[in-house]
DNA sequence: AAATCGGGGGT
DNA sequence: ACCCCAGATTT
C-alpha cells in the first residue's frame, strides 16, 4: 500500500512550509487576484513553462481578454496571435473552447469544485487541483515537476518518478499534506520551494525550510532525487519552405486545426526525402499541398529549430508560380499576404525566425 | 505505457 | 547536447 505519514510529520510540513512561504512568496501578478479566471489563465498558461517566460503573456493576454466573457467572444486566430511564441498552442484552442463553455452553456458560471474544473478541455487533474485550491480553497492537491521533486526527495522516492505507481503514490503523498485551512497557499508554496530551493541540480539545502525532515537530505541522495527514465533520441529532418511571392504578397497557409501548430499560419513546405535535391523536394511538396508547379529560385535564410521530440532544419526559397491556382490540400485555408500584413498572424517561431529577411 | 505537443533557459 | 519547466490529450 501507500507510505502511512505520521500526521506529525504532516504538520511539521506544514507549518515549516506555510511559514517559510509567508516571506519568499515572489510578488507574480496571478498572486493579486483570486479571480477564477485569472487563476485559470495563468495556470494554463504556465504549463512546462516557465514563469519568466509565462509572465509576460499572462499581462497580454489578461489585457486582451480580461473576463470569460471576453475570450469567448474572442476569435480563435486572435487567442492564438496572443499564444504566439508560447508553443503548446493546444492549451490556447482548448482554453478559448472552454471559456466559450463557461460563457455560453454554463451562464458565466464557473465550476467550483476541482472535479468540475478537470471536466473543461485543457484542464487535467495538476491545473483542477490549482484552481480550486487557490481561488476556491478546495483542500486538493496539485502535482507538478517541482512538488514531484520536493516530494520525491523529503521522502527520498528512489522509484522513477514517471512510471503511472509512482506518480500515483505521489498524488497520495501530496493529498496527504495539503492543509484544510490554506490549500492554495500551501499548494503554491510547495512549487516555489521546488522552483527557487529545491532545484534540479544543485538544491539549496542550507536555505531549506524542510531540511531537518528531509530523508533524501539526510542521507545525501538529494542529487540522485528524482529518479526519471531516459526519453528517446530526437531525429532531425531537412524541411524546404518555400516563399512564394506574386505582386508584392506571399502564400500563406493556415494549418489544420489540430495537431503540431495547430491554427497558425505558415510559408508552405515540407520534408526532403532520402536522397532528394532541395528544388525537387520544394516542387513536389508544393505540388502535393497545394496543387501548382513552381520555378525554385534563390535560397533566402537557414534556419534550425528544435520540437519538443524532434529537431528541423528549415532551408527557405524564393519561388513563384509557374501554373495553376493554389488550393488548399494541407491547410484548412490559403491567403495572399504583403510583408506588412504579417504582423496580424500567427506563426510559428521557426517562420519568426526568416520572416525578417524576405 | 508511450507518443504527441513548443519554446526557452540553465548546466 | 541534454535537461527541465505551475501538463494534457491521444494512441
Amino acid at each position: 500500500m501507500q507510505d502511512p505519514i505520521d500526521t506529525r510529520t504532516v504538520q511539521r510540513i506544514r507549518r515549516a512550509l506555510l511559514a517559510w512561504y509567508a516571506h519568499n512568496a515572489r510578488d507574480l501578478p496571478w498572486r493579486r487576484t483570486r479571480d477564477p479566471y485569472a487563476v485559470w489563465v495563468a495556470e494554463i498558461l504556465l504549463q512546462q513553462t516557465r514563469i519568466d517566460q509565462g509572465t509576460p503573456y499572462f499581462e497580454r493576454f489578461l489585457a486582451a481578454f480580461p473576463t470569460v466573457e471576453a475570450l469567448a467572444r474572442a476569435q480563435e486566430d486572435a487567442v492564438l496571435k496572443l499564444w504566439e511564441g508560447l508553443g503548446y498552442y493546444a492549451r490556447a484552442r482548448n482554453l478559448h473552447r472552454a471559456a466559450r463553455l463557461v460563457a455560453f452553456e454554463r451562464g458565466g458560471r464557473f465550476p467550483e469544485t476541482a472535479e468540475a474544473w478537470q471536466a473543461l478541455p485543457g484542464i487535467g487533474r495538476y491545473t483542477a487541483g490549482a484552481i480550486a485550491s487557490i481561488a476556491f480553497n478546495e483542500a486538493v492537491p496539485v502535482l507538478d515537476g517541482n512538488v514531484k521533486r520536493v516530494l520525491a526527495r523529503v521522502f527520498d522516492i528512489a522509484a522513477p518518478i514517471d512510471q503511472a505507481a509512482t506518480e500515483s503514490r505521489l498524488w497520495t503523498l501530496a493529498g496527504a499534506l495539503v492543509p484544510p485551512r490554506r490549500p492554495g497557499d500551501f499548494n503554491q508554496a510547495m512549487m516555489e520551494l521546488g522552483a527557487t530551493v529545491c532545484t534540479p541540480k544543485t538544491p539549496s539545502c542550507a536555505a531549506c525550510p524542510l531540511r531537518t525532515l528531509c530523508e533524501a537530505a539526510a542521507r545525501g541522495t538529494q542529487a540522485e532525487r528524482p529518479v526519471k527514465g531516459k526519453k528517446p533520441a530526437t531525429p532531425h529532418y531537412e524541411i524546404v519552405v518555400a516563399a512564394i511571392e506574386k505582386n508584392g504578397r506571399f502564400l500563406l497557409g493556415k494549418r489544420p486545426p489540430s495537431g503540431l501548430l495547430g491554427g497558425l499560419w505558415e510559408f508552405p513546405g515540407g520534408k526532403v526525402q532520402a536522397r532528394e535535391a532541395h528544388e525537387q523536394a520544394l516542387k513536389r511538396e508544393i505540388r502535393e499541398e497545394l496543387g501548382v508547379e513552381i520555378r525554385v529560385g534563390g535560397l533566402a535564410a537557414v534556419v534550425k529549430h528544435a520540437y519538443s521530440h524532434f529537431k528541423v532544419t528549415l532551408n527557405v526559397y524564393r519561388c513563384t508560380i509557374e501554373s495553376g491556382t493554389p488550393r488548399p490540400v494541407a491547410h484548412s485555408e490559403l491567403k495572399w499576404v504583403s510583408r506588412a500584413q504579417f504582423g496580424r498572424y500567427a506563426f510559428p517561431k521557426a517562420n519568426l525566425k526568416f520572416i525578417g529577411v524576405l
